[in-house]
Parts: structure tokens; C-alpha cells; sequence
DNA sequence: CACGAGACCTGTTCGC
DNA sequence: TGCGAACAGGTCTCGT
């Protein structure tokens, strides 16, 4: 489901509220519930409760597709994966059907940590780097500059959209992001890294940051029932749009697989250039 | 190093 | 209507 903007929403939500629920800031927690265990990649389920439930929350962050809460001690990391989301339930709220985890507070709230699909995983550790060490750089990084951007293109030998799917070269870009960026930039997905010229690269991570800020912008983009709130589909112009006109220049947006993702682009603005 | 296939899971939609 | 195949926002591991 959710790429870094979608995850950016999240956070802030729990941040500061949402939809009538309190910040989870400042939030004591209580105890926890693990209903399915692969869920809880670190450490095993005894030492996470009992870690866990004699801390409080003192902030909630993103990098990359993580979600982290800052804890008296520890640092508790969260990956949504494919069909994860977070939800704030009060005290006479039902539990949810997938509910994996739930964190419970000292003020009736709880933290439901719901994944139908159950690829999500939760991290408790002392230092957060040792999950996220090998995440590559954020795309709305100021430091992450063009120049960079387009060493680290030219210094691989890689089609472009798996490569913008590597979460250690750039961490965020998923699935609809890549397709929406590559298509505002007229580039095909199966372009090698290092054929880019400097342009086109500087345009290529100007238009990431467009999507990802638009993104963000329209809290998320709304696929389905799971994810609720986002307003950004209405603005795909490629993503799971097989068949209808390409906003550029009319031609039937195309389906193909790239690296084993569905992939949209429009066959004639995006032309793969061979030599 | 680069890439493809398969695995991990459940649910919805598509095609016959 | 029914039923299996294809597909879904992500990432990991293994073999070539």
C-alpha cells in the first residue's frame, strides 16, 4: 500500500491527531498484543512486551517507508508493506478484523497495527540504525542534490525503474510514484542508469520530488477500502490507467512488467533509447 | 554486479 | 453462476 508519501501521512496523523484522536505523543503505553507472530520481526514477542509496555511515546517520524516512534528507550519501527495501516482506537472501538498488533495506552486509546496481507513487520531496538542503516538517501533532501543524483545513476549499469525501486539507492519510491515520475520526465522504465544525461537526470529528480510533494500534499494516494483519506488518485496520469488517453499526447496508456512490477507508460512519449 | 523467479499472505477482479 | 487465473501500494532470498 503505502510509498513515503502515504507513510509521511501517517506519521503526521499519529503526530498530532487526526479525525478526532489525540496525538499519541507524550502517550504511555501499557501493554501490547501480538496476534501473528511473523509480524514482530525484533525481539521475540516476551522481551517486547515487557520492554514496551513501560514506555511512552516521546515522537513519531518517517524515513524511507518506516514509520518510527521514538520511545523513553527504545525505538519502535513499523513497515506497512503491501497492505499495512495504523489506526487509533478508543476505548469502545471494536478490534479490527486484521488487527496483528495493538499497543494499548494508559488512556484508553490503542494502536492497531492492521495488515491483511501480514507482510508488514514492527522492530523494537536500541538503536534504529540497525534497521535502517542500509536505506539510501530521501528524495526531498536539500543535500540530496542533482549532481549526486546523477553520479549515482552513472555508477550503476541498471535498468531505471528497478533501480528507483532499490530502497538503498533512494529510500521512499514505490510502484506509482516511479511510474508517475518516469512518465512526466517522457523516460522508459527500461532505460540504463548510466545512458542518463545530466538533463535528463536533474529533470528525472525534479519531477520525483513533484510527485512525492503532490503526494504528500493530497495525504496519500486512495487504491482501494484500505487506504482511506488520500485524494491523490484522482491525479494518476499512467498508474493502473491501461487504455485510457495519455495526458500528453493521447496515445493508450500501455501495460507492461518491469522487473516483475505491473508497469504504465505511454508508448509514445516514453521511447527507449538503445545505444 | 545485474537480473529473474519464487516466496511470503489475503482478497478482489477478470476471463471463460 | 462458478471457478481458476491474474493481479495488488513491498521486500527478501536464491540461482544464473
Amino acid at each position: 500500500m503505502p510509498e513515503l508519501p502515504e507513510v509521511e501521512t501517517i506519521a503526521n496523523r499519529l503526530r498530532s491527531g487526526w479525525n478526532g484522536q489525540p496525538p499519541l505523543i507524550n502517550q504511555s503505553i501499557k501493554a501490547a498484543n501480538l496476534m501473528w507472530a511473523r509480524t514482530l520481526a525484533e525481539p521475540d514477542q516476551d522481551s517486547f512486551i515487557s520492554r514496551i509496555q513501560t514506555q511512552s511515546v516521546q515522537d513519531i517520524r518517517r524515513r524511507g517507508k518506516y514509520i518510527i516512534f521514538d520511545l523513553d528507550i527504545d525505538h519502535l519501527l513499523i513497515h506497512l508493506r503491501m497492505s499495512g495501516d495504523l489506526i487509533v482506537q478508543g476505548k469502545y472501538d471494536p478490534p479490527g478484523h486484521y488487527d496483528r498488533l495493538v499497543i494499548y495506552f494508559q488512556s484508553g486509546y490503542r494502536l492497531a497495527f492492521q495488515d491483511m496481507r501480514k507482510f508488514g513487520r514492527v522492530w523494537l531496538v536500541q538503536d534504529p540504525q540497525t534497521v535502517l542503516h542500509s536505506l539510501g538517501p530521501e528524495p526531498l533532501d536539500e543535500t540530496f542534490t542533482a549532481q549526486v543524483f546523477f553520479q549515482s545513476l552513472i555508477a550503476r549499469h541498471r535498468q531505471l525503474k528497478p533501480l528507483l525501486l532499490d530502497q538503498t539507492f533512494i529510500a521512499g519510491l514505490g510502484n506509482i510514484y516511479v511510474d508517475e515520475a518516469l512518465h512526466l520526465s517522457k523516460i522508459h522504465p527500461l532505460t540504463l542508469s548510466d545512458s542518463l544525461e545530466y538533463s535528463r537526470a536533474e529533470g528525472l529528480l525534479q519531477n520525483i520530488r513533484r510527485v512525492l510533494r503532490q503526494g504528500i500534499q493530497r495525504q496519500g494516494t486512495t487504491i482501494d477500502w484500505i487506504y482511506r483519506g488520500g485524494g491523490n488518485q484522482e491525479f494518476l496520469r499512467v498508474y493502473q490507467r491501461s487504455g485510457e488517453p495519455c495526458p500528453e499526447c493521447g496515445e493508450s496508456i500501455q501495460r507492461i512488467v518491469v522487473g516483475q512490477r505491473g508497469t504504465h507508460i505511454c508508448p509514445h512519449c516514453q521511447i527507449l533509447d538503445t545505444h
